[in-house]
DNA sequence: AATTCTTTTTTTGCATACAAATTACATTGT
DNA sequence: ACAATGTAATTTGTATGCAAAAAAAGAATT
């Protein structure tokens, strides 16, 4: 700890993020399965998989080992690891988790959060508001992580993000094509404004409140695509690039 | 999936489990880290600990990088990894987390436990009172963590389950030494009791909130403890085995 | 004596090689 | 044709080797 004698007014960075091939390997493969290309269920053959990332198994192991602990694959035992798969019982308790998280960065984003902070969330709110009227699906999923971030970041507690980062990341795959219904989508902008307005008065228990029941009704929209999507079989097992 | 078409008579047990050497490495590196064996901050030496576990580098790398991604080491690129070292307001801040997850652990056992779930959770709690009774302090923290781990089972949900365990176990470290005095821990077997009343009234609300309380009086007790312990700065980087 | 520069040593990161296990396939027998 | 069994091929798991970076040690300079 007190063996660094450089001079003070040396600023020291917090060293330029060089990141190893297993990081960049991790994130990568993270990208894949988020977006699909690695289909839930699929198995990761090592060998294709350096192959196609250009990295020798060493690194890609170690990467696939990270996602596992993460919970974005699954480890068979001398079988390698497949992509995370979802029962129904699963996306319902991720859910339940996901809520229960996100109230709690609600209750505290109410308590801590800076007027600029409430500011820069009401500005998201009315650009979400512009996509929602022109119907620009992708903006306006953009803009709705980026309102729950931003609360997430107003809760100012690093590890309740990082915790909510990577059980929310096993559903991203899922949310991915999440089309919602026009009285759903009305109600979730009506739930929004609810947030701010909980937000801008500083009242904990009211945000939390909207965020339970926002987080309920968001499951129960992906629930029912999913077990629509599930009752016709369209095949799409192991999709690669 | 239907490729098994193994004599029906024959019960297919899960794979009897035969861990491969990453994960029983895992195993042993999370045990030395929560037991202190490798002290906070500490380097893990990969050459030395390969020698000390009798393992290749390979396998231990793999184990290393899945503890990075639970929290409990972290990575320093092209410098390894050092066991967690907790700031006080990492405490703060995990301690905030796990009383949510512990929270809404409460609410949906309230909500969900069996007879016999609250039968056993009551057994518990007797062997608990004769252990404060007799001021057997490993005995008390062993059925401390039995009921909150039985709690937890009772609101059936793995994820909140897994969750937990996850970030819970960045504070065993800390824990671990975590000595009440008389008025708190008076107190906390107080908690216990509201804790049953209101699992066995099936009250969800009362029950989040008594585990709330008790979880922010359990940081307070380990957060002062912690305080006094580097006020006194008694040396002791890098211990080993 | 302290500091900076150079050299040496150690340590991490990645690739490859080999061993063990699993899977796919062919052969055999019924 | 089908199931069962044995064999080959693929794939995962682990160990080792080599290169690059960081840390440590030593020499030179101010």
């Amino acid at each position: 700890m007190q063996n660094l004698k450089m001079s003070a007014h040396i600023i020291h960075l917090p060293a330029i993020s060089r990141p190893n091939l297993h990081e960049q390997v991790a994130q990568r493969l993270r990208e894949m399965l988020v977006e699909g290309r690695i289909a839930p269920g699929a198995k990761l053959n090592e060998r294709e998989l350096s192959e196609v990332l250009k990295v020798s198994r060493t690194p890609l192991r170690e990467a696939i080992k990270r996602l596992a602990a993460e919970g974005l694959v699954e480890l068979l035992p001398n079988r390698g690891a497949i992509a995370l798969e979802l029962s129904e019982a699963d996306v319902r308790h991720t859910f339940e988790v996901i809520a229960g998280l996100e109230a709690q960065s609600g209750e505290l984003a109410a308590e801590r959060i800076t007027e600029a902070e409430l500011a820069e969330i009401q500005a998201l709110h009315y650009e979400m508001l512009a996509a929602f009227t022109r119907r620009d699906l992708p903006a306006y999923y953009r803009l709705n992580s980026a309102i729950h971030a931003a609360i997430n970041t107003a809760a100012r507690n690093p590890v309740l993000s990082a915790t909510y980062r990577q059980v929310n990341a096993r559903l991203l795959a899922l949310r991915f094509k999440s089309n919602q219904d026009e009285a759903k989508w009305q109600a979730a902008m009506q739930d929004h404004e609810d947030m701010i307005t909980a937000l801008s008065r500083r009242d904990p228990a009211a945000l939390r409140a909207v965020l339970l029941a926002h987080l309920f009704k968001k499951r129960d929209v992906v629930m029912a695509q999913l077990a629509e999507l599930r009752s016709q079989p369209l095949a799409g097992k192991g999709a690669q690039a």
